[in-house]
DNA sequence: ACCTGAACACCGTTCAAGT
DNA sequence: ACCTGAACACCGTTCAAGT
């Protein structure tokens, strides 16, 4: 093995993936807003044009990081699964790490969900969502499938179950809600989302 | 009366509204990215600098058209509610607005529900927010009072119905429903909230 | 009171040139 | 193949000076 000189080489060796590391850390310390490629280049120790060898623009590095956003969370919500227990702790557990999730991740989540990759669709982030969105998908199927809950499309249910948690969740990115609220209330909100506002 | 001449005067006369109206219309046309204070001085006619008598920073103005964006929702939520229906139809009614308005101003939405304007708090914020919730409110409060929903924190079943609509909107803003599918689905997404997952 | 013009310190992106 | 340095066309913000 040859020793490395002090002096930083002038390959960077994983620059994309330095790159990535540091965007995800200003973004979580300092906002999407102050997420600038030159400031990115300097924190990483290269020329201000080098990230443009690794992403097209700043767009395509934020799509890198949405991503990787997805495939963690895909990961979050595989692990908080256990298709062993009953329905309601079930989802209360998908709930609850979906919040955490986001309570952990505002800023990235955020990202996540921004308006803005539709048109590229890159086959990767479309398997990501997807595995996202599957931990939610296999509940309620298995739900349905023992009649557990009621029968009809299962695309709306899941639009339904998906968008109250979703909803939440931007609550607490925006504020409006504290982590500690919205974690406190979770059992209620399955709950209600499972017997509904009108008594039974 | 004086004839003004060709020529722009030097004093705007209502730079501040100009410059509101057309950062909206940016916004509806290019997205709220392509935002700039420069070009919108540009195309209200007024130096680069002007702006900034109006609006302390950019932020200020975001905060301004955010406000009037509250403004107009609560108006067309208010609008949209009707006591003598019953609940179901009632609360339906309600959705299919809430939705129309996503649809129809998903950018200026974004910017409502944007977790920046947290410090300044502005009264008139704050009022416009909570007009805008008020009319979820009476609707449960109403439905509460006459045992058609269950009883429990009126806030935790504001939140759950808030945000399920909220989850929704943002689906649509962020391409993943189109707004016709999203209202195709009012009618079921109001009637799982009221009725629950859970067979009767 | 309201606006301008110049200045400052930033951006993202591109492209010849270097290693 | 990967990176640099200079250049270009933008930003937001500030501040003396003009009307």
């Amino acid at each position: 093995m040859v020793r490395m000189p002090e002096t930083r080489p002038y390959h960077h060796g994983d620059l994309r993936t330095a790159l990535l590391t540091a965007a995800e850390r200003t973004l979580r310390e300092k906002g999407t807003a102050s997420l600038s490629l030159r400031e990115l280049a300097r924190e990483v120790g290269v020329s201000h044009a080098a990230p443009g060898r690794h992403f097209k623009d700043k767009q395509a590095l934020l799509n890198a990081l949405a991503l990787t956003g997805f495939e963690r969370l895909a990961r979050v919500l595989a692990a908080a699964e256990d298709p062993a227990l009953p329905l309601e702790p079930r989802l209360t557990a998908l709930a609850r790490a979906y919040l955490g999730f986001a309570i952990d991740n505002a800023e990235l989540l955020e990202l996540m969900y921004a308006r803005k990759h539709e048109p590229d669709a890159s086959e990767q982030m479309a398997v990501a969502v997807e595995q996202t969105i599957g931990s939610l998908d296999r509940i309620l199927a298995d739900a349905q499938r023992r009649g557990e809950i009621i029968e009809g499309d299962p695309e709306q249910l899941n639009l339904v179950t998906g968008a109250t948690l979703h909803g939440v969740a931007d609550f607490i990115s925006a504020g409006w809600l504290t982590p500690e609220a919205a974690l406190a209330g979770v059992d209620g909100l399955v709950h209600v989302l499972l017997h509904g506002l009108k008594p039974r």
